[in-house]
DNA sequence: CCTCTCCTCAACCAGACGGTTGACAAGGGT
DNA sequence: ACCCTTGTCAACCGTCTGGTTGAGGAGAGG
C-alpha cells in the first residue's frame, strides 16, 4: 500500500500532537530560528529540542540547513495542505450527510403525516 | 499539569495520528456505526477497537450512545474546527510573512544595485 | 431461568516517546 | 594553535501506546 513505514500523514499529525512542537511551529512562522533559539523558551535540554525538531523534520513540517555552526530551522507551510484537504475533506462528506438526513427525516415526516394522523403543530427538528 | 491533562487539540491531533483511527473517522462520515461494524474490516480484536474509540472519545472527536446491547458510534464533526483554526492561524501567517520576506529581498536588490556596483573586482577584506 | 450477542475492564507485553546525561563533531573568535 | 559556541549522536530511563488474552456486565430471546 502507500504506507511507506508510517505515512506522511500520521507523521504530522504526531508531529503537531505535542503542545511543544506546535509552539515551535508557532515560533517559526515569525522567521527561521537556531536550535537555540527554538530551545530558550522552554525548560528542556538543547537535545531534547534538537529530537524535537527531528521529528518535525520528518514529518516534513521543518527543513535545516547549514549557516557556519548553527543550523536555521525553516518552516514549510506547504505540508499543512495535507492535513486541511483531509480534514476538509470528511468534514465536507459529514456535513453532506448531515443534510441528507435532515432531508431524510423531513420525508419521513411528510410519509407519516400522509399515512398516519399528526399530532398538532408537531415541528420535531 | 496546566491543562485538564492535555489540551484537547493536542488529544485530537494524536487521535488522529493513527491511520486505523483516522480510517475510523472516515467511516463514520457515512453514518454511525457499532463498534462490531468499525471492528469488521481491521484484523485487530474487538477490545483493541474499543481503545481506538476511547481515544477518539476522550479528543472529542466521537460521543457512544447505548441502544441496548450496542453502543453506536457518533462522529462529532465540530472539533475539526479546533484543528482547522490553528492550522490556517498559522498558515496564514507563514504566507504573510513569506510574502514580507519577498519584498525585502526586492527592496535589497534595488538598494544593492543602486550602492553598490557589479561583483567584479570586489577586494572585500 | 439460561444462553447468546455485544461490548468493556483488567492485566500484561513489546515498542515508541520524551526526557535526561555524557561525549564529540563542526566551525568561528582570539 | 586553543578554546568556546552550537548542535548532534548514543545510551539510558520512566511512561504512554497499541496490541493481545481472559473475565465479566448488560440486554434480547429462547
Amino acid at each position: 500500500m502507500s504506507d511507506q513505514r508510517t505515512d506522511q500523514l500520521s507523521r504530522v499529525f504526531a508531529a503537531l500532537s505535542d503542545p511543544t512542537r506546535r509552539d515551535m511551529v508557532a515560533r517559526l512562522t515569525e522567521g527561521d530560528a537556531t536550535v537555540g533559539d527554538l530551545a530558550a523558551p522552554y525548560d528542556v535540554s538543547l537535545q531534547a529540542v534538537s529530537k524535537h525538531l527531528k521529528v518535525l523534520e520528518d514529518a516534513g513540517l521543518v527543513t535545516r540547513t547549514r549557516e557556519a555552526q548553527r543550523r536555521p530551522v525553516h518552516l514549510e507551510a506547504e505540508v499543512f495542505d495535507l492535513m486541511t484537504k483531509w480534514i476538509e475533506r470528511y468534514q465536507r462528506q459529514a456535513e453532506e450527510r448531515f443534510s441528507r438526513l435532515d432531508a431524510l427525516l423531513d420525508e419521513m415526516n411528510d410519509r407519516t403525516d400522509q399515512t398516519q394522523d399528526n399530532t398538532q403543530g408537531g415541528t420535531a427538528s
